[in-house]
DNA sequence: CGGCAAGTTTACGTAAAGGGGAAGCCCATG
DNA sequence: CATGGGCTTCCCCTTTACGTAAACTTGCCG
C-alpha cells in the first residue's frame, strides 16, 4: 500500500504487459492472493506498483512449481503476523528449500535413469552386431 | 509377450505390491497405456513379469513429471515403430533431455531466487539493526 | 445519439489423474 | 448352501488453474 498518487495501470493492460490473462488477475484476487484491488468510480479494477509487484512475484512462483495453495498459506502467515519480515522470511525460505529439494531429486534421478537407458541402448547395439542373426 | 508359462498376479496384489490402486492400473489400461491384459475364464485380470515391468517403468517416469500423455505418445510411437529398439529409445532421451533441461533450469531459478531472499533479507535485518528507531 | 472496446459479475466448462461407490459375477470355505 | 472376498463394469465426484460465454456497465469517439 502506497499512499502517494502514483501510476495506476488497468488490469487489462497490466495482463498484456505480464502476458497472461485479466481472468488469472481476477482468479488471484478471487482466491486471496492478492486483496481487493482499488477500484475506479466505474468498478474498474486498477493497481498500483506494489501490486504489481506481488503479482510479479506469485507469477515466478508458480513458474517454479509452488501452488497457489501453498502461496495461500505463505499469504496468511504473512498476514497473520502482520506483515513481520523476520518471521515471514523463514517461511518462504523453508517452502523453497523443500521445492529446491525436491527439484533437485528429480534432477538426480531423471538424469540417472537417462544414464541407464543409454547404457541399455548401448549394449543391445553392441550384441545386435556381434551376432547379426535372426 | 513372454509366452511360456509364467507366474501371473492378479490385480489386487500387484496393486498393493506397487503401493498404487487397482483403479490406477486400470485407467492405465483404459488410456491405452497398457494394452488389454490377459484376464481369467471369470474375467479377472491378470499379469506377467514384462507387463508389471511396463507398470513400473510408467511409475517411475510419472515420478520423474512425464505426463501420462506424454508416456502415450512414447507408447504410440513404439507401437507403430513395431518395437524396434534404436528407433524408440533416440524418442525416450529426447523427452528425457527435454525433461532434465526444464527441471535443470527450474533448479537453477529456484536457487537464484533463494538467494536473493536471503540476501534481502540480511540487508533489511543490517537496516534494522543500525538504526532501531520507530 | 449510436456504437464499440474494455470493464464487470455469475456461472458453467475443461483437462489430468485418478477416487469411490453401486450393482453384479466368480469362487473358495465353513 | 450361504457368505465373504475379490473381481468386473458403469458412472459420477474431486482438485487445480484457469477458459469461456452471457448479460450488463462505462468510457469515449465521431
Ligand atoms: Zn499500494
Ligand atoms: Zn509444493
Ligand atoms: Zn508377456
Ligand atoms: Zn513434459
Amino acid at each position: 500500500m502506497t499512499t502517494t498518487q502514483e501510476p495506476l495501470i488497468q488490469i487489462g493492460k497490466l495482463a498484456k504487459q505480464l502476458g497472461i490473462t485479466t481472468r488469472t488477475i481476477r482468479y488471484y484476487e478471487e482466491i486471496g492472493l492478492m486483496g481487493p484491488s482499488k477500484r475506479s468510480s466505474g468498478g474498474a479494477r486498477s493497481y498500483d506498483r506494489d501490486e504489481v509487484l506481488r503479482i510479479k512475484f506469485i507469477l515466478k512462483l508458480k513458474e517454479l512449481g509452488i501452488s497457489l495453495k501453498e502461496m495461500q498459506i505463505l499469504a496468511d502467515t504473512f498476514d497473520s503476523y502482520n506483515q513481520r519480515f523476520d518471521t515471514i522470511t523463514p517461511q518462504v525460505l523453508e517452502i523453497l528449500d523443500l521445492h529446491i529439494g525436491k527439484v533437485n531429486d528429480k534432477l538426480t534421478n531423471l538424469s540417472s535413469l537417462r544414464d541407464d537407458i543409454v547404457n541399455y541402448r548401448r549394449r543391445i547395439a553392441a550384441l545386435l552386431e556381434e551376432q547379426p542373426s535372426a
